[in-house]
DNA sequence: TCCTAACTATTAGGAACCTAACAATTAGGA
DNA sequence: TCCTAATTGTTAGGTTCCTAATAGTTAGGA
């Protein structure tokens, strides 16, 4: 028979998730951004040469089609551009612009910060064990 | 210094989120259910009394705005139904009909089955550990 | 070579969320 | 009592997501 919280643990993750996403969220506003425009910055701020736009969405879990837009905007605001490649002119790859580093830093800090306050409290065995955990559950979830 | 695998652990949780609850909405789609109609149900079957509108959604964690039409909905595919209270005019509590009770066993069984195939391979002791350290987590992140 | 299938990005239409504004009702203090 | 503030639910407007359809480009086999 299985426990009482045990039942629980899918809506304490999704409510975890859910509530991680909107303090993050409330903090970046001040900078202009909406969450699909943070993670794009830092995804993009990982690959300095830029990233098909459909390979940024799978990194992003949201389908090409949504980012398409969004790309317009980062575009806009100047935070991001789009570049034609030479050998494949269906492909357009998105690059950071040198105005959005300084943002990306910003994000990660305020991340970072966020990060620490939730996971206070806990000792680094804790969290290890934790996701330990979470990638199990990651890799399964995938694999369904 | 925090260690690399930390940085991911907001991101990890939020991916975890997303695919459960794509699971469990692609295996509760044939019922006719999009997700925020089996999370009424779910919490409506736990209150025999029924609910208001507002305490539902605080309980979905969505805006009472937002639930206004879900409702609507709920009630035209006769799972749902709307009753004032005599002593408050404002209020209309929310009950489940007894054609959903079977619904609700339904969405019951199938997310119980889901939640085992996610955490199979994972020891009593591993779940019961990494649901006190998210415990701890969500309640810090509400208190913020 | 040519033709079909696959791939990349965009656009259109529909669903669901949020905040803000509104109407009706209730509660509580001057 | 009466008036203001709070509560409850609905509606409007805006955002973002998804799927499906479209256009342009590339790849690979007949």
């Amino acid at each position: 028979m299985k426990s009482r919280s045990e039942e629980q643990f899918g809506a304490k993750i999704g409510e975890i998730a859910r509530i991680w996403r909107i303090r993050l969220d409330e903090r970046l506003r001040p900078l202009g951004l909406s969450q699909t425009r943070w993670m794009a910055i830092l995804h993009l701020s990982k690959s300095p040469d830029g990233l098909p736009q459909t390979e940024l969405a799978t990194r992003m879990s949201i389908s090409h089609a949504s980012l398409s837009p969004q790309i317009d905007r980062l575009v806009e605001d100047g935070w991001v551009e789009r570049r034609g490649r030479e050998n494949d002119r269906r492909c357009k790859t998105i690059h950071m612009t040198e105005q959005a580093k300084t943002l990306s830093r910003e994000i990660k800090q305020t991340a970072a910060k966020l990060r620490s306050e939730l996971l206070e409290g806990l000792s680094d065995e804790d969290i290890h064990h934790c996701e330990r955990v979470l990638t199990h559950i990651l890799l399964r979830a995938q694999s369904l």
